[in-house]
RNA sequence: GUGGCUGUAGCUCAGUUGGUUAGAGCACCAGAUUGUGGUUCUGGGGGUCGUGGGUUCAAUUCCCAUCAGCCACCCCA
């Protein structure tokens, strides 16, 4: 049969397997240093944790898992005759593959909530499948990398995220704009323009800003039949920006505007953004489409590349709340680890990572040196230290050929002569330089 | 879900206004080179031209369908 593989999933060669791990490495490293703690989670939850929790475009892109056994017994046989798939799916498939981390992580909590220590903090680095239309950067299965805190509402933890993101671009010597904005800031807009009613239309048009800039914006919201003088107040709010005195004096006409503007200055003195690496700023175009974000809402772009965001984040208050468990509220962040590989492969980030984590090759010449070469093996790995041999005495050319794919940095070249002298000839693969090592040398080369 | 582009060797791609035996580079294997690879030279293996159908004396080439991949929109990481 013909190899293949399901659409908008792929495999990882251990080149890319290594890069790969450097940034989640970094970013496991960060979260840890910052107090936060690891969680997995099943692939597989009950369908209806999953279902009705991200809309109904959402539930199309769930993954379905078919039920086991005679399942076209058990099926909705009225659903079944009328070829209604929505029907029949509740008696074809109780499970589904998470969508994204969140959910799972609120149902976690509810679960465990007497276990739990509050405020919890933790972080998830797992897959996550969507039946979306594969595309640049975009697939089926793929990683997420979130930190939330849970049953706080301290706004010590939006600044703490804020240096999260910050620490982490830094490690990954990719230069990043932070962008912070409120939902309540958001709110106040819409009440100043009098479109209130319109308020989740007003911030899925304001998120076009990004892509499609002003003309975008003001194109959905003429489409919304909002007139052109409440159109222009709100233009100019946004090219005033958020520093600007008369906006400040716009948002604070009302409760949800002083309010949120009050706690972005609270993140900001909490926070030190002076301190940073990268640019922190709030920006009042952040929407964030996601609608049950409550306060704070985050986002990171790359700067220098022409890319979208590298990740997101916000708080949401009852984060619990569909699992019975209320008055919990969280906020988080998510890296998309995906964009930051190919932004980093583009940029040429990446360290100098070898294929193999061998650091020495032997090199035998006939049957005996094999033998010879293989003690010499053991005593390396013996201490730690990862070595090999090649597996038969063939032409050097052959071995120096695997040595040069795997890019292992040293060679041992062992025959009649190192064997009588009790040595090997190693060769330092990026200089050229070859001398003779005894173990204990050689031990003391590598252990560096 | 809507629209567009592309499928030729392991990879990147030529090609044929439809005509005998489909090419190149890289990669791979062997030799020049029985203790020193990455350069060079010589030779070699490898393709049902995505799949199925149609038009034709003749299809890798033209037409239709289908599958897959890519790109844009929607949405999202």
């Amino acid at each position: 049969m013909k190899p293949g593989l399901p659409k908008g999933t792929r495999d990882f060669t251990p080149a890319q397997v290594r890069k790969r791990n450097f940034i989640f490495n970094i970013l496991r490293e960060t979260f840890e240093l910052y107090g936060y703690q690891p969680i997995e989670t099943p692939a597989m939850e009950n369908l209806h944790t999953l279902m009705g929790k991200y809309g109904d475009e959402g539930d199309q892109l769930l993954f379905k898992v078919l039920n086991n056994g005679d399942f076209l017994a058990k099926a909705d046989a009225e659903a079944l005759a009328e070829k209604d798939s929505r029907k029949a799916l509740p008696s074809l498939s109780k499970r589904g593959l998470r969508y994204d981390l969140t959910v799972p992580f609120a149902r976690f909590l509810s679960m465990n909530r007497n276990e739990l220590a509050m405020p919890f903090k933790r972080y998830q680095i797992q897959p996550v499948w969507r039946a979306d239309r594969p595309q640049k950067g975009r697939f089926q299965e793929f990683y997420q990398c979130d930190a939330d805190v849970a049953g706080s509402t301290s706004l010590v933890y939006e600044a703490e995220l804020i240096e999260i993101y910050d620490r982490v671009f830094a490690k990954l010597r990719l230069p990043v704009k932070i962008r912070i904005n409120h939902r309540k800031l958001l709110l106040a807009m819409a009440q100043f323009a009098g479109i209130e009613s319109l308020f989740s239309e007003f911030t899925t048009a304001l998120d076009k800003w990004d892509k499609t800039g002003e003309p975008g914006f003001v194109r959905d919201m003429e489409s919304l039949n909002t007139d052109a003088d409440t159109i222009q107040s709100l233009l100019q709010i946004l090219r005033d920006g958020f520093d600007h005195p008369d906006t400040r004096e716009k948002l604070s006409r009302s409760e949800a505007g002083k309010q949120g503007l009050e706690e972005l200055k609270e993140i900001q003195l909490l926070g030190g953004w002076d301190d940073l690496y990268n640019p922190v700023a709030v920006d009042l175009t952040l929407a964030r489409g996601l609608s049950y974000y409550t306060g704070c809402i985050l986002e990171v772009e790359p700067t220098g590349f022409d890319m979208g965001s590298l990740g997101g984040g916000g708080r949401y208050d009852d984060l619990t709340g569909i699992f019975d468990y209320k008055g919990i509220s969280g906020v988080g962040i998510s890296f998309g680890a995906e964009r930051i590989y190919d932004l980093m492969e583009e940029a040429g980030l990446f360290p100098p990572l070898s294929a193999a984590a061998t650091r020495i090759l032997f090199m035998p010449f006939d049957r005996e040196d094999l033998i010879y070469a293989r003690k010499w093996v053991k005593q390396l790995i013996d201490r730690g230290i990862p070595a090999e041999v090649y597996p038969e005495p063939t032409k050097l050319k052959k071995q120096f050929k695997y040595a040069e794919n795997l890019q292992l940095p040293y060679v041992a070249l062992v025959g009649e002569r190192e064997r009588k002298a009790e040595v090997v000839a190693v060769k330092n693969q990026k200089t050229g330089e070859q001398k003779d090592y005894s173990t204990a040398e050689l031990i003391r080369l590598l252990k560096d």
